[in-house]
DNA sequence: AATGAATGAGTATTCATTCAT
DNA sequence: AATGAATGAATACTCATTCAT
């Protein structure tokens, strides 16, 4: 029974170029100097993969799907069980929860969620900012943040939302809160994790502290927030 | 006046090579590209540059004077002459505000310094996304992002921060409001430069209302963030 | 009765490499292509044979075994007979009938043996064209073109001419003679297999008309040389 | 006044190129090897040529305006010309002469032409060689011996033919005489040149024999198929 | 100030071949 | 007999940079 014994070439392969790639960006990596961090032959670089740039493809996609994972996992688990049990109802942007128990568990849950997927983030953060990157240049992966951006969109394509239409009719994202998700949530999460060593060594602090100060930025954010998109039904007597 | 009568060949290579890095990154970029997009021979480049490297610099180093000039007016202005003249006085990382007057009076300011820096880095969203790319990579100008960074930080080397010591002795951000400020505040106003043209097209908004979403989201955290530190002095009667 | 019943591995190799040969060239066709054209793996052709060029060799000494049959059996059995029994006596360059039943007799064995060798050369097409297209490049095989005008060749190493021997002392061919036979007999048979399949595209002609104009043409080349080199032998009454 | 001083860089390579590609193959060429006999730096290859296979066409390309140039002059010097003052009428594929001079005339025209063109193949036989070859395999230059055919052919893009159209009405060319025509005389007349270096060492004799055995070679031939589509006008009296 | 020509050092990719199984 | 994995040695092509004019 050899269980998980296959980290074999081609993931070195691709460990190898996520870190260079996060290092030197994708054009400032050659492709000789992943064969040497992989300890492989330049030549089986190309029997796995068709060229460079599938290299990057195949990085980006599974961290795209990891990442999705967590937020539908957070959606089906949370929202749309609240919403089918109703807890939880929907309206618009604005989340309206039957009675204070429900919220606050809907507050746990949604800690959680930030931790996890801040966690996930910087675990990968190498990729994150290859995707970064790469979401900064023109060609194939321009996207990819914006890909992540539409997570929230309301296309009927998006698995995420048509989860949450399955809970609740009336999900309705306004403009100014998909503006303000992008690039006050998303971005910095994003930016946590690929400046995150940057910023450690030019602060000094520990991965804990670090860690905190981001759980807790997010929370003074949500607060914020919160007042505008949150609401407590109306207690019947 | 000075005889600047035609975008001369330095000012053309210039302009071609901040849209092409800003486009396809610096490695991504070749010579001969920023060669003809300027209209001029390539080694016309070598005549005014050193090296592809030394035109990079050149973007980057007039674009965080600009971003410097900004920040630096804002303090010697405001902040410095409220505090010289007592309407102000800063404590740690508290603005202690001697009268509504003054604190009306300050918001004002500071809302119109969000808007020229908005301005700002909007109307050279380019060099901006050049800058990010590059602090995104290793290399020389990693460092770019973090530059602004350290329009906050306290090292006595800050010009900006020799400034606010200038009027207030006390001066001194906590580790939790550097973070806050940097991935929340900065770090979205950058990439709001960065990404502009791509959420533009995304989101078929007119820059008009582009604008107004980056301020009034601005607003918004600067509510939430000034309840915790922007405070009243305590009315005698 | 040999199990020849499927076309093995080592078969179909050879037909897929002289089906790319020929279509690509030599330098042209990669190992792989042979490879998926034969439905094999790759290293199996290394089983197989020892390297890339043994193939070439393998296809082209199948030819020119053929076309050597083909041309001794024609010696042998018709010139070679004929001289023995003495209905032909051959001087030099020039071949001398004892009758007209004879020369009747010969014209009509050398139209079935130029209908034979058309016949084997078309149906070998492919390498015909490998062997052609190897003989202009340098290298190894560069000389399969003149082992075939070494048929004509006097050399002592030369099994054919050894079989003419056998039957006439004095045989002999001038060097005008095989001049045009190389360049005039040879070269065209060659480059009609050759370029068959390019030359019935371009003409539109079917093959069966394709065959007889090779042979007419034959036919109007021989009667214009033979007047030069075939004789009567004077009737005595 | 430095007249024809440009064998420059370009030329050079053209040279090296033809000799290198007519030894070893288009495909056994390397680049470098170019350079080398070129004297220049491989660099400057990609200066002038957009790849190696520019360098290629660029080769063919001449020999075919050469070839053409030949017998464009040929039917315009003398065909046309003896077309236009009487002296030959054409009908389908017979040439009818209007006396014993006139059909002097143009034997001794078609001999200097046959000359003519040898000697111009013989020069480039380097090119020839590659044409051969390249027309052996498939890809871009596959036709290129088909061109030298489409001489012949009468289609109305081909100028030669436009040429002699314009000078009689009825050319007309049979296809067994375009058969014949191109494995009996072109193909020979460019197998002479593309084998020429090879023939000589087999058969030790001299250029000038060699010169002297092709033209006789044609002679013959041209003897043989004269009978067939060559005629003097019944002379009145 | 401007340019056509030239170059050294790469750089991704290919390919025939081998090896372990 | 057959194959997936692995490799060394090329190989066409690129690119930043320089030079002579």
């Amino acid at each position: 029974m050899k269980p998980e014994h296959k980290p074999e070439a081609k993931d070195r392969i691709l460990q190898a170029a996520g870190r260079l790639f996060s290092e030197k960006g994708y054009e400032g990596t050659r492709v000789y100097e992943i064969a040497d961090a992989a300890g492989v032959n330049k030549a089986l670089i190309y029997y796995y993969f068709h060229n460079k740039e599938d290299i990057l493809d195949s990085l980006i996609d599974s961290l795209m799907t990891g990442v999705y994972q967590i937020a539908l996992e957070f959606v089906d688990n949370c929202v749309r069980a609240m919403v089918q049990d109703g807890r939880l109802s929907i309206a618009g942007d604005r989340f309206l929860f039957a009675h204070g128990e429900a919220l606050k568990y809907f507050k746990r849950q949604l800690n959680r969620y930030y931790a996890d997927i801040i966690d996930y983030v910087l675990e990968n953060r190498r990729v994150v900012r290859i995707a970064m990157l790469e979401s900064l240049k023109g060609g194939k992966h321009k996207g990819s943040l914006f890909r992540i951006m539409q997570l929230l969109d309301s296309g009927p394509e998006n698995s995420l939302h048509s989860s949450l239409k399955a809970a609740a009719q009336d999900v309705n994202y306004h403009e100014d809160l998909v503006f303000f998700e992008f690039f006050f949530v998303i971005i910095p999460l994003v930016s946590m994790a690929a400046f995150y060593d940057d910023y450690k060594e030019k602060s000094l602090l520990s991965d804990e502290r670090l860690k905190e100060l981001a759980l807790s930025s997010y929370a003074t954010l949500a607060e914020g927030l919160g007042a505008r998109h949150i609401a407590l039904a109306p207690q019947e007597d």
